[in-house]
DNA sequence: TTGAAAGCGCTAACAA
DNA sequence: TTGTTAGCGCTTTCAA
């Protein structure tokens, strides 16, 4: 029961409040749902009564009862950095407002025993649906331990088919910054990449689309992880490279230590190398030079899965993907090659 | 339920799985939970009915019937900035590791009404216990709200009495960051604040009193918001002001945005100015110059909080409070008085 | 408008 | 080891 049990030890229930308003049980439980009408003086009784007692009616037994659980389930492989905790806010905000609270379980994928344990875990409690940020392969393994029999929505980057999907079109907006640096000169756009989540994100193939649209040649894919770190180190190897004039890293945060690394290599952004992320972090603008980036409106993508999920949970048809698109922000760290 | 109904409309329950393996319904239920033996062959053939019907059970009614909710709630007034989402992936972490599943809400301190609404929203489902992020104004008016009843644990920076609390205690790193640049020859030291929770933030206590220890000025607190831009337009002010020497920002993002208002009026960090942040952002080390600050686990302050609710719905006896030691990274936005 | 009775899906207590 | 009988705390018939 949600209600403590006081220093007593027994939890009030709904029993108390009627034997103490001197009705029967259904009266306070009319009063509780409203469901049907009360003489005004029971309903006074009852009330006061249910303030006395400081009474909380069972979750549980409601729940049992009929009603659907108020509550849904966010996967997700990481919930603190920028793209995760954003989205998820978005996701927070729009269940609230529908009276839907929102669980969330970070997921690791190495593990396997581990990542059935998380989907158990969520699988045990009463939930109304499931979202899935599919961002990295945890998510895609999680979507594959899914019942179907369970309301859920799933949150990329790439259009797949399946169950019903929030959508970020990331690849077209990635074919749209490297379209800028290739405008401004340079031959061709090296590509850092952060862990895709499968053979290949949005990012890297609107990034490969535009090269071969230009005819452009297409270099090697650079892996890096998703600490800002491994961004730096690979800053300070591209520098040492004078083919080198233009990068694509998969986020701001890749971009920012590749930025690093570059200057600790004396190479200058973007005199020397165009620097460009994706998503557009808080701190992009405020960076030196401030990011040329794609700005990735994550609440509303959250938002949007959730719209679409309740709908399935209320019954109602819904678009099987709906879209959210990103666009491209310049600013002073991509510049002409010179 | 969080089984769906299949196509068919009524989900699966225990009584089907019952008849199929031609056993009783307690049977089903001793398999299910272990509690009993039960003999081989019935066994297998109720494990061979789960698996045909693809049941699960009803986690509304085993809820019901007498086992502690399986999950906790957590309220907090941010959810994607840095601190606040480190903080409850440490409490998501530890809570999953001990079989609980973790609802977030993000409350806004303003809007009474919705504040109330968010509490309902939690108060109305079946939780084991509630944590409570008290970083900001937000977590403070829940708390007020919160029945005694129920099992709660808080989170801050600064020690108070009440529920159990997980204590990061910022006031004495604080102390120590500001006596570090007192220590590198500066009169005294202006602080940028971020909201603080209550009348005076344990960072600010600590500034204010290391600055009294040493007989410094304390120069009158400048109020920043949330937002690194906000740091920005206060460093271009700074800029304007010769006698700045040193600044201590409330938090990382906003010290960036100093640095970089301050650059934007022409004043070097930390040749001309010094500039230290809190918290230890995964960004501060990049930073150019990287940023003098504290370095806070909230991930473990996290899962400390979770361990004493643990302990509360156990019925364990718990620390009042527990306290994580923050440290200070001295980096490159800290120089001596020129 | 109200109360008595039934039942939500499960587990626990009690016999056999 | 198993089945029968009672509940858990609520809401929903169904009569009155």
């Amino acid at each position: 029961m949600s209600a403590g049990e006081g220093a007593r030890g027994r939890s009030i229930v709904i029993g108390d409040v009627a034997r103490l308003a001197g009705v029967s049980v259904p009266t306070v439980s009319r009063v509780l749902t409203g469901a049907a009408r009360v003489s005004d003086e029971k309903r006074e009784r009852v009330e006061r009564a249910i303030k006395t007692l400081n009474f909380r009616p069972s979750a549980a037994a409601r729940a049992l009862v009929a009603r659907q659980p108020k509550m849904i389930a966010v996967f997700a492989g990481d919930t603190s950095r920028y793209g995760y905790a954003e989205t998820i806010r978005g996701i927070e905000e729009s269940a609230r407002k529908s009276g839907y609270l929102v669980s969330i379980t970070k997921v690791e994928d190495n593990a396997e025993d581990r990542l059935d344990d998380a989907v158990d875990l969520v699988l045990g409690q009463s939930i109304a649906g499931i979202i899935v940020l599919k961002f990295d392969p945890a998510g895609v393994a999680v979507l594959k331990r899914l019942p179907e029999d369970i309301h859920t929505v799933s949150i990329s980057g790439v259009r797949e088919k399946g169950v019903p999907q929030a959508l970020l079109s990331e690849s077209a907006a990635a074919q749209k910054l490297i379209a800028h640096l290739l405008d401004l000169g340079h031959d061709t756009v090296h590509h850092v990449r952060i862990p895709p989540s499968r053979r290949e994100d949005g990012r890297t193939t609107g990034w490969r689309n535009a090269l071969k649209l230009r005819g452009a040649s297409i270099p090697p894919v650079i892996d890096a992880g998703w600490e800002p770190s491994s961004g730096r180190s690979i800053g300070t190897e591209l520098a040492a490279r004078p083919d080198v004039t233009a990068v694509f890293c998969g986020n701001d945060e890749i971009a920012m230590g590749v930025i690093r690394g570059l200057a600790d290599g004396g190479r200058r952004v973007p005199h020397d190398v165009s620097v460009v992320g994706f998503d557009d972090h808080p701190l992009a603008e405020l960076w030196v030079p401030a990011l040329t980036t794609v700005r990735q409106d994550f609440a509303e993508l959250g938002s949007r899965a959730f719209g679409q999920l309740l709908s399935l949970i209320q019954g109602r048809p819904t678009a099987s993907v709906t879209t959210v698109e990103p666009n491209v922000v310049v600013r002073e760290s991509s510049g002409p090659r010179v």
